[in-house]
DNA sequence: GCCACCGGTGGC
DNA sequence: GCCACCGGTGGC
């Protein structure tokens, strides 16, 4: 599944879809902070109603949003009016889930108008890459839309809206593009789990790499990339953060007495079994929706597996005595700044 | 045996 | 609380 330079995942994971309707559903929203996680499709409805003036404003201009269109419904609903050209439908043929365990994955892109706060698709994953590139630098308005869509302006209702039946996330802006021939792909997990996403860079050799740890090794085994001037820079492993609360599991505060039943009960809840939606902060936006995001595929597939931890935590704990003593090696950020 | 996926932790 | 990293397991 990963195979391939240029396919899948890749593009699996951005969807132009319209022809084959997903049943994953993944926006990623990039913005700023402030739309900070409880700011919903309210909140950003508002900004657009106060002329931008509101505190969401800066932020909501800087907005990308990848959403992935709903599968359940045979995409009837699909937003993505407007032609989007480079289409590749069988690409969403990729995507397979590999097992029983399913794999979200972001099937397609949008960026918010920084003018009219309209959300515009984005025909392909790397135009959008494009785009996020220099959005704080130079903000996304329809007119940019224009180098795919003729015609359209602020004037033309939005492609598509939050309304619940997908699950949004708020990417980062200015990641830089992969470089040439180098794919960035992002994975994301299922709710509940201890992250949203992960982010893997397959170079040109096909080789998945998923730390910067690992492209620093790679760039080393590999001087050539550097030779064509392919720096650490031009990575980011920043994921996006889902809009809506609680998608991702909760750290659990520090447990000491971890087999301590009562311990569990009076500290942490259960998020998985127990954790009803937080009205206030949760977005809109996941709560009403995403019936098959949420309930489709990651859930189940988490509460599936609590034996695999208990081993795990087992297991863990034998090997610490072990290998106490090995000092691992800490890179820093600045390490990779040319 | 490989590897996708997930969990967990150290550092900030 | 977030980020980055990476070990480990289960599915193939």
């Amino acid at each position: 599944m990963v195979g391939g330079e240029e396919n899948d995942l890749n593009d699996a994971s951005f969807s132009n879809n319209k022809g084959t309707p997903r049943r994953d559903v993944v926006p990623i929203s990039l913005s700023s902070s402030s739309l900070s996680s409880s700011s919903s499709e309210n909140e950003l409805r508002k900004t657009r109603n106060e002329n931008g003036q509101s505190q969401c404003n800066d932020n909501a201009s800087h907005e990308l949003v990848l959403y992935n269109p709903p599968a359940g419904d045979g995409g009837a609903n699909e937003p993505i009016s407007p032609p989007i050209e480079n289409r590749r439908p069988s690409l969403l043929g990729h995507f397979t889930p590999k097992s029983s365990r399913v794999m979200l994955s972001v099937g397609a892109f949008t960026i918010q108008c920084a003018g009219c706060f309209k959300w515009r698709l984005i025909p392909s994953k790397e135009k959008y890459e494009e785009i996020r590139e220099h959005l704080l630098e130079q903000p996304f308005y329809c007119e940019n839309a224009r180098e795919w869509r003729p015609d359209i302006s602020c004037d033309d209702p939005a492609d598509i809206t939050q309304d619940g039946s997908r699950l949004w996330a708020i990417d980062k802006p200015n990641i830089a593009r992969p470089p040439l021939g180098w794919q960035r792909q992002l994975h994301i997990r299922g709710e509940g789990s201890t992250k949203f996403a992960d982010v893997y860079y397959i170079a040109p050799s096909g080789k998945k790499l998923r730390s910067m740890v690992d492209i620093q090794k790679y760039l080393i085994e590999h001087p050539e990339y550097q030779t064509e001037g392919i720096s650490m820079r031009r990575f980011s492993f920043q994921i996006p953060k889902p809009l809506q609360e609680n998608y991702v599991r909760k750290r659990r505060a520090h447990i000491n007495a971890s087999c301590d039943g009562s311990k569990l009960e009076s500290g942490g809840v259960n998020p998985l079994s127990c954790a009803p939606p937080d009205s206030s902060t949760a977005l809109q936006l996941g709560r009403p929706g995403l019936p098959e995001l949420l309930s489709a595929a990651p859930i189940n597939n988490h509460v599936v597996r609590p034996a695999k931890k208990v081993k795990r935590a087992l297991a863990k704990k034998m090997e610490i005595s072990s290998l106490e003593l090995l000092e691992l090696p800490s890179l820093k950020l600045d390490q990779y700044e040319k």
